[in-house]
DNA sequence: GCATTCCATCAGCGTTGCTTATCGGAAGTG
DNA sequence: CACTTCCGATAAGCAACGCTGATGGAATGC
C-alpha cells in the first residue's frame, strides 16, 4: 500500500485510462500498469476491470479511502515543510462564500492579504496543505456546537460568530409571512441543491431520517447572490444566516424556530490549540 | 513521506531509542538510523535530538499527523483486503462501556459474539481496522446529532438511543435535591477526569470558552461501577446517561437542563450507508 | 581507566522499480 | 472482411534504492 501506488490507482480510475495517466504521471504506460498490478497482487483482488477501464467494487471500496488519506499525508508533508521553511509574506485567506460576510470584509488589513473563495468543504483542506494561512467556513450547527468539519489535519478552529438561520423564499411564498418555521414541516418543499454555497441537502436529509429534502435545482458555484437569485426565482429554498438572508428583493427570510441550529461561523487554522488567539489578533491587527 | 519511514519514526520517538525501535520492528539499528535521516533530509528539518532520543518540535507536529496517517492506512488496507477474504465466523463487537447497556446485553445472541469493552476513542479505529465488526460508541451531543467520532474511515453510523444527561453526585452534595441543574453552574465544581469510561473533560471545558472543569480526580479504566463509586465517594461529579446515572446507592442522579445535550448511543459500521439497517437486524436477530 | 552502550557512517550487495521493446486483443475503418 | 489503430500486459535490462554487517566516535557506568 504504498502512496505512489495508491496516487496510480487513483488516477488510472480518474481518467479511466492507464496511458493517459501515465502522461500525468510522468510514468511509462508500463510503470502504471505495473504499479496497479502490485495492488491487485497486494490486496488479492481485481481493482479495475479493463476495457472499458473502471474501478471494481473493491476498488470503489479503496477510492473511498485513497482520497482523503493521500490528502492527510499531503497536509503531513507540507506542515512539516513550513516549519523549516521562513515565514511567507502576506496571508492567504480562503473562505466559504457565506463565511465571507461584509463585516468580516471590512475587517482586513488594507494590504498583504490574498483572498480566496472555496467550496465549504475544500476550506480546511485547504488550510491544511497550506495553500491558505487560513481558514473561514461556515455551516449549520447545534447552538454553541462547534461545526463538523472533514479532520484532514490537526486542525484549530475557534467560532467568531453564530447567527439565526432563515428559510429564504419568495415574497410570495404563501408561508411568507409566517413568523417562524419548523424544517421538518418543509421536508417535502422544493428545495435548492447547492452544496458549495449553501446547505448540503443531504444534511438535511439525515437530520430528517433520510426522508423528504429531494433537490429541485442544483447550484454548482459559489456566488450567494446567485443562490438568492434562484430562491427569488422560486427555483427553490435555501437556508441562510440572516444577515445574508436579510434585504434581497422580491423575497422573504423566515426564521427556523426547530430544531435548534445556528449559523456557524468558525476560524481554522492549522496546529494545536493556543495560536488561534493570536491569529485573530493578526488578521485584525493587519500583521502576516 | 514514506508509510516505512514514518513507521520508524514514530517507534523511536516512542520508545526513545533507535536500538530498541530497530529490534521491535525487525530492523537493524543501521537501518532505522538511515530512515531518521532520510525523513529529516526530506523534510529539511531535524525532527529528533540525540541523546537522549526525543522529538523536536517540528518532529511533535509530525507525531500529530503520522498516528491517525498510519492508522488510516491500515483500515484502508484491512477493509478492501477484507473483501477478498471469505467471511468471517461469528461477530465481534467493539462497545465503550457506557454503550454497553444491561438492554444492548440481553439483545445479544446467545452465541457466536465476541464483546470487546474499549476506551471511547478506540472504538471507531478498531472498526476502522477490522479489530472489530461492528462498534457501539456513547457521547455527549446535541439531541438528534450524530456523535462526533475520529474520522479513520468511511464509516457509517446509525443513532440506537438517546437518554437525558445526569450529573452524579453524593447524595450529600448540597445540590443533590435539586430538580435540574445548568453545567455553567458546575464549572466550577470537582470534576471526575474518565476519558475512557465518562466524557472527556475537556469536550466540557471547549464548550465552556476554556475555563472551568478543572480535573480532581483522573480515572483510567473502563468500569463504570468504579466510576460511580468515586462519584459517591466525593471525588468529583461525573455525567452520565439516566439509565447508568440511576440507583446508584448513596449517590443523587440531577438532570441536567442546559445547556441541551442528550446522551446518545451509535452503531458503527465500515462501509457506506445501506447496509446498517441490515446490520442491526444482524444483531438482533442473532446472524453473523 | 576501561568496558559498555548507543547512534552515525561506510561499503557491499541483493532487490526493487523504472524504461524500452514487444506482444495480443479490441475497436474503429475502408 | 481485412487492415489499421489503440491500449494494456509482459519480458528483458539496468540503475538506484534499501537493507545488512562492520567500524568509528561520543556518552555513560563500574
Amino acid at each position: 500500500m504504498d502512496p505512489h501506488l495508491l496516487r496510480t490507482y487513483v488516477t488510472v480510475a480518474r481518467l479511466a485510462s492507464f496511458s493517459a495517466a501515465a502522461r500525468e504521471l510522468g510514468y511509462t504506460q508500463s510503470a502504471v500498469s505495473q504499479h496497479v498490478a502490485a495492488l491487485e497482487r497486494e490486496l488479492g483482488a481485481p481493482l479495475l476491470i479493463r476495457r472499458p477501464v473502471g474501478p471494481t467494487p473493491a476498488g470503489e471500496r479503496l477510492l473511498e479511502h485513497a482520497g482523503p488519506l493521500l490528502l492527510r499525508l499531503e497536509a503531513a508533508r507540507a506542515d512539516v515543510l513550513r516549519m523549516a521553511a521562513e515565514p511567507a509574506q502576506g496571508l492567504t485567506l480562503a473562505a466559504s462564500p457565506v463565511a465571507l460576510t461584509p463585516r468580516v470584509v471590512a475587517a482586513l488589513p488594507a494590504t498583504g492579504v490574498t483572498l480566496r473563495v472555496l467550496p465549504r468543504d475544500e476550506v480546511p483542506a485547504a488550510v491544511a496543505v497550506g495553500t491558505a494561512d487560513l481558514g473561514l467556513v461556515d455551516g449549520p450547527a447545534a447552538p454553541s456546537d462547534p461545526l463538523r468539519l472533514p479532520d484532514v489535519a490537526p486542525l484549530t478552529t475557534l467560532g467568531v460568530g453564530e447567527e439565526p438561520v432563515h428559510v429564504l423564499m419568495p415574497d410570495t411564498h404563501p408561508l411568507a409571512r409566517r413568523r417562524g418555521l419548523r424544517l421538518g414541516d418543509l421536508a417535502d418543499a422544493r428545495w435548492l441543491d447547492a452544496p458549495d454555497t449553501g446547505l448540503p441537502l443531504d444534511r438535511l436529509r439525515e437530520a430528517n431520517g433520510g426522508r423528504g429534502f429531494r433537490p429541485a435545482l442544483r447550484y454548482d458555484g459559489t456566488d450567494v447572490r446567485v443562490l438568492t437569485a434562484l430562491a427569488a426565482a422560486g427555483h427553490g429554498l435555501t437556508l441562510l444566516p440572516r444577515s445574508a438572508a436579510a434585504g434581497v428583493p422580491g423575497t422573504a427570510a423566515v426564521p427556523v424556530t426547530g430544531p435548534r441550529v445556528v449559523h456557524r461561523t468558525e476560524l481554522v487554522r492549522l496546529g494545536p490549540p493556543g495560536t488561534v488567539a493570536a491569529t485573530l489578533a493578526d488578521v485584525l491587527a493587519g500583521g502576516g
